[in-house]
DNA sequence: GGAGGCGCGTGATTCCAGTCACATGAACTT
DNA sequence: AAGTTCATGTGACTGGAATCACGCGCCTCC
C-alpha cells in the first residue's frame, strides 16, 4: 500500500529530515495492517525493515526455553521497533505482537542505514532511541524484583497512564489497555494474580472499565501511592 | 596513575584506533583499582567516563523501588560499561559493584565522542556493543520466566562458563564465580534456593569448589541438560 | 590472637501465589 | 441462531520458595 512522506513525517525520528529523503524513503515504505495477535517482527531471523506504529499497540515478547511467554516492552503509536538491526547483523532477538488491530509502516533496514550516514543527526537520535530501551529493559527488570504483587501490578498500570496525567494526577483514561494475561507476562505473575489486582482497584473505585478499549483511572494518586508503596492495597 | 596506549590496545573495541589516537585517548585516560564491592559506576548521576575492565569481574546492578538488589548483567575483563551515556545525555541507569578486586580504566566520555566523529566504525562498533547489551538484558529477562528454579541457576551458570569450554563440553573452571547472593539477584530467586542448588551439584559431583576464586564444573553435559531442561535437577 | 564480618550450609515454618476447575458474558464466525 | 473463542471472574487447594534462625569456617583488621 502507498506511503507519503507526509505520513513518515508524523513520527518524530523522521521529522527532521529533509522533504526530499522523506519521499524518497516512502517509496521504499510499505504500509502494513495486523489483525490483534498478529506476529509483526518475528523472533530469531533477520528483519530487513523497522517497524514504525501509527495506530494500536505493540508488545516485545519473549519465550523461555521451555516455552512460556514473557513480555519485554509495550510500543505506543508514534513509536517504532526493530531498529536493533541497524546496529549489529544479528536476528531479531524478541517477537513483536499486535495487541489492538494496528496501522503499521515498514521501512527497509538499507534504506535508513543509508540515510544514517548522511544525516549524523538520525545517528544520535536512533542512538539515543536504543539507549531508551536499555533504560526501559533495566527498569522493567527491577519491577521484577518487587516482592509485592500487588505493587508490581500498579507500576505496570502506572507505566501505561498517560504523560501528561501524570503531571496533574486527576483522573484520565487508559486507551487500548492490554488484557490481564498481556499484563501478566510483563510481570512474570499469573493472569489470575493480575485479575485478583484489577478486582481489588475496581472496588476501591480507584480504576473501572470503559468498554474493552478503555480503562478509566479515577484516583491517579492512590495508584500512585500503590505504585510506590507508600500504601499497601 | 599512568596509562599507556598499549593498554588500551588490549581492548578489543579500540584495537582498530591508530596508534596517535591510542595515545591520545592514553593521556586522558586514569586507571582506577577498586576493592571488591567498591562502587564502580553511580546510578542516578551523570557519569563522565566509560569504563574499561581490564581485570576481575564486574556487575550492574539495580535496586527497587523498596529497596531489593536486583542484578542486571556482569561484566568480564576485557569488556567495557557505561557507554550509554555516549547516546544520549540521561543519567547511569544503574550501579556498576567490584565483585573481585579490579583493574579499570576511565576514558572520558567527550574523548571518546571526539574519536566518534572521526572514526565511523567507532559507531559501528559501539553500536553493536549497545545492540548486544540490549540482546543480554533480554536473555536474561526470559531466565526469570522459567518456572523451575534450578534451571533458572544451571543457565545462569551455564552462562559463566567460557565459550571454549561449550564447544568441547569437556571439564573445566570458573574464575571468579560470583557468590550466591550476587547469583541469586540475577535471578529473583533468594540466597538459601541458589545455596540449596549448589548443594545439589555438588553432591552430584558436576560441580566443586577449587578454593574461594575459581569452581571446577566436571560435567558440562549435565549442566547444559539441567539449563535446556532436558533433564531435571 | 581475638573480634567481627561475610560467605556458606541447613532445618523448620509459613504463607502466598500458582494451578486447576469452572462459570459467565461478549465478540466473533458460520 | 447456534457455536466458538476469548477475556474475565472466583473459589479451593497445594506446593514450593521465602523467611527466619542458627551454626560453621575463613578472611581481614586491629
Amino acid at each position: 500500500m502507498l506511503v507519503t512522506p507526509e505520513l513518515l513525517n508524523t513520527f518524530p525520528i523522521l521529522k527532521p529530515l529533509p522533504p526530499t529523503v522523506l519521499s524518497h524513503l516512502a517509496l521504499q515504505s510499505s504500509l502494513r495492517k495486523f489483525a490483534r495477535r498478529g506476529i509483526v517482527l518475528k523472533s530469531g531471523v533477520r528483519e530487513e525493515s523497522i517497524c514504525f506504529l501509527f495506530e494500536g499497540r505493540l508488545q516485545g515478547v519473549d519465550f523461555t526455553i521451555d516455552g512460556r511467554e514473557v513480555g519485554l516492552y509495550f510500543v505506543d503509536a508514534g513509536d517504532f521497533c526493530g531498529e536493533l538491526g541497524l546496529f549489529d547483523d544479528g536476528p531479531q532477538p524478541e517477537y513483536v505482537i499486535a495487541l489492538t488491530p494496528v496501522v503499521t509502516i515498514f521501512v527497509p533496514l538499507a534504506a535508513l542505514r543509508e540515510v544514517m550516514l548522511k544525516f549524523p543527526e538520525m545517528i544520535t537520535a536512533l542512538g539515543a532511541k536504543l539507549a531508551t530501551r536499555v533504560r526501559q529493559l533495566t527498569f522493567q527488570r527491577s519491577l521484577l524484583g518487587l516482592p509485592n504483587i500487588a505493587q508490581r501490578v500498579c507500576c505496570q498500570l502506572w507505566l501505561l497512564v498517560p504523560a501528561d496525567a501524570k503531571l496533574v494526577l486527576r483522573h484520565t483514561v487508559i486507551n487500548n489497555p492490554p488484557t490481564h494475561l498481556e499484563i501478566a507476562i510483563m510481570l512474570n505473575v499469573s493472569r489470575e494474580t493480575v485479575t485478583r489486582v484489577f478486582q481489588t482497584l475496581q472496588n476501591r473505585q480507584i480504576v473501572k472499565r470503559a468498554g474493552p478499549a478503555s480503562l478509566l483511572v479515577n484516583d491517579l494518586k492512590s495508584l500512585k501511592d500503590f505504585a510506590e508503596g507508600t500504601r499497601d492495597l
